[in-house]
RNA sequence: GUGGACGUAGCUCAGUUGGUUAGAGUCCCAGAUUGUGAUUCUGGUUGUCGGGGGUUCGAGUCCCCUCGUCCACCCCA
């Protein structure tokens, strides 16, 4: 079998596929630009010392899942686990964010040592979309109306929007401390995962999958309950909004991120469809991340989606990418028709920057290269043999070109063309 | 990182309580078909049975290790 394999996690994406990832591209920097979003692209590596500020030293993230390792002048270097640290750090370093306001949106690989699943791999994608320098809810239900409109224009349905609000630093820090508090009076029930989180970080507590701990934060605390008054003003606005546009959301009080820099809005995108995997699309705002970074006190939203698990949903909604079937492939017979095919199918080419055709090459028998032809999807056979060319002709001839019915008539229309004609021809196929 | 299921031809899979040269369908190749792709028919190619070790007269089958995929946990998009 094969010596090799590719690295646990990190997988080949082929043909078939790789028109569904062109598609996906093709839609999302299609819906970015209807916002005004411009793209960003970013460096696969930087240096660890970004992720572990900026992600925070005691998540699961930086403890446990990064890709780093030292290169040859010593330095510790990491696959970016994420895309918005690199974000952060490339606005600054190139004044994006300086009294000004920015929307971004990149693509790309990210990598995370954990344990591979289908929709959860070592090498992973993501769109994602940032917004800086503006500091109201209408920001924040824009980039929300953004993601919104992506899964509709990508044809994603059944997916359900979830909300919540961290609220300020302050707040935040007042709420963690009474949970805490709460939490030890029953640590001795808890599951053994929370117990060690209610330390490390607390908050993720509360999404816990363990029954029992659900029950006992059934009488815990609520963030909701423990806003300060400006998140709240905040969060009311932005639920107004999302409401004003028609886009459906649910409450979630529950609702925490496993990053630290998040603050006030928190969502989420998610789907029953997927297994453990069910988080699609996820954000929020990080208002004091800029200034983490080493810039100055910068407002900012934003949110990632994962590509595989977009569109494993899409493969499950049945949604495909457009046509992009070979328009027409090229049959020759003899020395003379080979050459001269060629130099045809350039022609063409030239003519029809559109026109995506194929010729066969290494010769063989007429029924196998129209084996050929109708296994590569072409809806034409060029049929050009030596006795063509001296006549100045070509055959062409319809392909049943997919999967048709075993009643559907074997064998297509055939008709000779001069070469004059055939640009015709073709342009009706275009236009097809 | 933890627990579990599964790895047999390019693909989908059979393979009995351990028993000779490991099978089917599909795909591919050739022929029937005179210079024409469906179907049909005939013939043919394709395997380190994921890898390594062990038990046994004998292992695809049993045991151990390992790699990989999947599921749940965990994590997160």
């Amino acid at each position: 079998m094969n010596r090799f394999q590719s690295v646990r996690g990190f997988n080949d994406i082929l043909p078939p596929d790789t028109a569904l990832w062109q598609h996906l591209h093709a839609v999302a920097a299609r819906t970015f630009a209807a916002y005004g979003y411009g793209e960003i692209r970013l460096p696969l590596l930087e240096h660890t010392a970004l992720f572990a500020r900026s992600i925070g030293e005691v998540t699961d993230i930086v403890e446990k899942e990064m890709f780093t390792f030292q290169d040859r002048e010593g330095d510790s270097l990491t696959l970016r686990p994420e895309g918005t640290a690199s974000t952060v750090r490339a606005g600054l370093e190139h004044g994006l964010l300086h009294n000004q306001q920015q929307r971004l949106w990149y693509a790309g690989p990210m990598f995370r040592h954990e344990r591979p699943q289908a929709g959860r791999y070592r090498q992973f994608h993501q769109l994602g979309a940032e917004a800086y320098g503006m500091a109201g809810p209408d920001i924040d239900v824009e980039i929300i109306a953004l993601s919104a409109r992506l899964m509709r224009n990508l044809g994603i349905g059944g997916l359900k929007l979830e909300l919540n609000s961290l609220g300020s630093a302050a707040a935040r820090a007042a709420y963690r401390a009474a949970l805490v508090a709460f939490l030890e009076r029953h640590a001795a029930s808890l599951d053994a995962d929370s117990q060690r989180r209610l330390h490390t970080n607390p908050l993720r507590v509360l999404d816990s999958k363990s029954p029992q701990t659900q029950a006992i934060l059934r009488d815990a605390p609520t963030l909701l309950d423990a806003l300060d008054a400006e998140s709240r003003a905040h969060f009311e606005a932005l639920q107004q909004g999302l409401s004003d546009l028609g886009i459906a959301y649910t409450l979630n009080p529950r609702l925490v991120r496993g990053l630290d820099y998040y603050g006030r809005t928190v969502f989420e995108w998610t789907t029953d469809r997927l297994g453990a995997q069910g988080t699609v699309c996820a954000g929020g705002r990080y208002d004091g991340l800029v200034e983490q970074l080493g810039g100055s006190p910068t407002p900012a939203v934003g949110w990632a989606s994962g590509v595989e698990r977009l569109l494993l949903l899409m493969k499950a909604q049945g949604i495909a990418a457009p046509d992009s079937a070979v328009h027409a492939y090229v049959c020759t017979l003899g020395e003379a028709a080979q050459r001269a095919a060629v130099r045809l199918a350039e022609q063409l080419r030239d003519r029809f920057p559109a026109l995506r055709l194929i010729v066969n090459a290494g010769g063989g028998k007429l029924a196998a290269q129209l084996k050929r032809a109708d296994r590569s999807g072409a809806r034409l056979a060029l049929i050009l043999g030596d006795d063509e060319v001296a006549a100045g002709g070509v055959q062409v001839k319809s392909l049943r070109a997919g999967t048709a019915g075993p009643t559907e008539s074997p064998s297509g229309q055939q008709e000779t063309l001069p070469w004059t004609e055939l640009p015709r021809r073709l342009a009706g196929l275009l236009d097809a």
